[in-house]
DNA sequence: CATGCCGATCAATCATAGTG
DNA sequence: TCACTATGATTGATCGGCAT
């Protein structure tokens, strides 16, 4: 409560605070990343993986219209090819890095949802 | 903004806590393992199927623990000690063991 | 050497269950 | 009955590894 910031001192260990493994550090966004200096990148100019400076990594809530848009590609094709990229994301206002990745999720969605439907017996199991 | 809720259908709706059973079983092994609580394929199976919960559930729940573990340590310390002393595994060192037999250094 | 995909995670957020 | 917290699930986006 009260958003108070703590950056959790380690403050020793007065009672038996282990310790401060790295996976509670800060994580992410640390050891490296590869930026576009290039001219010609394939992505439209969405191409600078934050980390450092701009642009930092919100989760841009889509919209539903964007999300029904994504949604009825994905069952025309779960692939999409550069061209059809491109369209999308000029028609849903996003880039074309978000529209990759939005599929890439969508995929691993579906196998998930395919791997819970391939099993569960008849009468499956959330049936009130 | 309002827009967006469209979500009212969604799945995350009805939702219902784990078991006492379950809990106990996946925090056992998170705190056991605290110095590195990724735990494999293998073991998620395990656990889950200790806990009567999906491989899933097991990723989901150990995805929101270590998060929430380090967004506010102090609030898990009480957590922590209690089933820090139900198991000993912590391996601070599962890699060191290796070599501590053996050379010294990296090679 | 660049680009896309996969698998695992992260991190923010949603919606509901619990608690006082 | 209501505000606030605890917690499971969803998801946009990142990281490392591998394939093309």
């Amino acid at each position: 409560t009260k958003t108070a910031p703590s950056k959790a001192n380690l403050s020793a260990n007065a009672s038996l605070t282990k310790q401060i493994f790295p996976w509670m550090k800060e994580s992410r966004q640390n050891s490296k990343q590869k930026n576009s200096s290039p001219s010609t990148e394939t992505c439209s100019g969405e191409k600078s993986p934050p980390g450092s400076s701009a642009s930092k990594r919100a989760r841009t809530a889509y919209t539903s219209a964007q999300l029904v848009e994504l949604e009825k590609e994905f069952h025309f094709n779960r692939y999409l090819c550069r061209p059809r990229r491109v369209e999308m994301a000029n028609l849903l206002n996003l880039s074309e890095r978000q529209i990759k990745i939005w599929f890439q999720n969508r995929r691993m969605k579906y196998k998930k949802d395919q791997k819970s439907k391939g099993m569960g017996s008849s009468s499956g199991g959330p049936s009130p | 903004v309002m827009i967006l809720r469209s979500r009212f259908l969604d799945a995350r709706r009805k939702r219902r806590n784990f078991s006492k059973q379950a809990t106990e079983v996946l925090n056992e092994y998170f705190y056991s393992h605290l110095s590195n609580p990724y735990p494999s394929e293998e073991a998620k199976e395990e656990l889950a199927k200790k806990g009567g919960i999906t491989v899933s559930q097991v990723s989901n729940w150990f995805g929101n623990k270590r998060i929430r573990y380090k967004k506010n340590m102090g609030k898990f310390q009480e957590e922590a000690n209690i089933y820090a002393a139900k198991t000993a595994v912590d391996a601070t060192n599962v890699v060191a063991q290796g070599n501590q037999a053996n050379s010294p250094s990296t090679p």
